[in-house]
DNA sequence: ACTAGTGGATAGTTACGCTATCCATGACTG
DNA sequence: CAGTCATGGATAGCGTAACTATCCACTAGT
């Protein structure tokens, strides 16, 4: 399993330990078997931790939601949220109630210990620690754009058929989804930065 | 300085140790005095690495690229990107292309070298390597939403008009960006999936 | 028969981001 | 103006996370 996913064994045997993967069945006292579904799941484990930057530990509670038998992609995508944002800071009530209150103007649903509202919240109360009050100003376009990206995402989940498949897709696509997101705005500021200004 | 922004005695001698902030100007051996922008410095140390989980060696490079004299909007940027993205793996030549293939198709410019497109290089092999292979399809709806975000974001750029307003601008707008998109997202793939399925 | 490799357990390592302690000195308090 | 407290500066220590190394008994392949 080492040889073909390029993981070294001690770092498997780790994840062993830690329950990330489970043990193979043993055919003998030190011999056992890992089916294409343990090379899946360790590929899995290191693109949640490379590309996702989680932690060991929330890799474990995602993975722990993919096995759990009630497989609910409400669940799984909570987990997730939770996995991926940092539990932060209280405080400054004028800019809760401002994130709150481009939510309700959006019309989107929203409970107030959801992870990505609190994520939310938190980016707007960093905003105006730094002095950057016009920053909410932006989120108007961000929150018209992510619509896009979120019907694009709900096309492809439900275009798969079997549900690990789908559960699995979402957590895939929750995390390559950041990353190419970020790694596309980035190179979009570029285009359109060359566009206005003809810089390079 | 501690008490107007929170961040403990030891950690402000840390971060001065480390060169992210400058010291103060010296009134006596052992008495020193820190104005408006030392506090403000400080607030973006703690933004860069709580809300952009960048290390504090990253931090030194961004802050150390906000402060140099030859002040380029396109040099802030570039150190932003590096600072961001994991130097990833090689490999996988048909992925590598397939991003490329896909760049050119967009007209957007790039230098094979540019750490973005590693980034969305890196993401379509992951994304193969898990067996994804259709993830890719969702890339051309994420670059049409990141279009609209670099309009946004250069609009909100393009409104400042001191320098190193802009400069600092850049930086906190990508990493808020970055943390609030990422947020909408989910909240938008809530909506959308309630809308379509009338799941709660 | 024998070398290389395995599962399992336990202990050690490295990097990072702080924290704690010490010192001599200066600032405020009564 | 004595006494407490906080400060700048330097050095050393701590706690966590993610591995990595070593040991052992054993076994698979040659």
């Amino acid at each position: 399993m080492s040889r073909r996913t390029g993981v070294p064994v001690p770092t498997i045997k780790y994840y062993l330990r830690e329950g990330l993967l489970s043990p193979g069945e043993l055919t003998s006292p030190n011999q056992a078997r890992y089916g294409e579904a343990h090379v899946r799941r360790l590929k899995l484990i290191r693109a949640l931790t490379d590309v996702g930057k989680l932690s060991i530990a929330a890799v474990g509670e995602v993975l722990g939601a993919l096995d759990e038998p009630e497989q609910s992609l409400h669940h799984v995508l909570g987990v997730m949220q939770r996995s991926v944002s940092t539990n932060a800071a209280a405080g400054d009530e004028a800019a809760h109630q401002e994130a709150e209150k481009f939510l309700a103007r959006r019309g989107w649903h929203y409970h107030p210990d959801d992870p990505s509202v609190r994520a939310l919240v938190d980016v707007v109360v960093k905003a105006r620690e730094l002095g950057h009050d016009r920053f909410v100003e932006q989120l108007d376009a961000y929150a018209d754009a992510c619509q896009g990206i979120a019907e694009a995402d709900l096309d492809h989940v439900l275009r798969r058929t079997e549900v690990e498949d789908v559960l699995e897709g979402v957590v895939v696509g929750t995390m390559l989804g950041d990353a190419a997101i970020a790694a596309l705005r980035r190179l979009a500021q570029q285009a359109v930065s060359a566009r206005r200004l003809g810089e390079v």
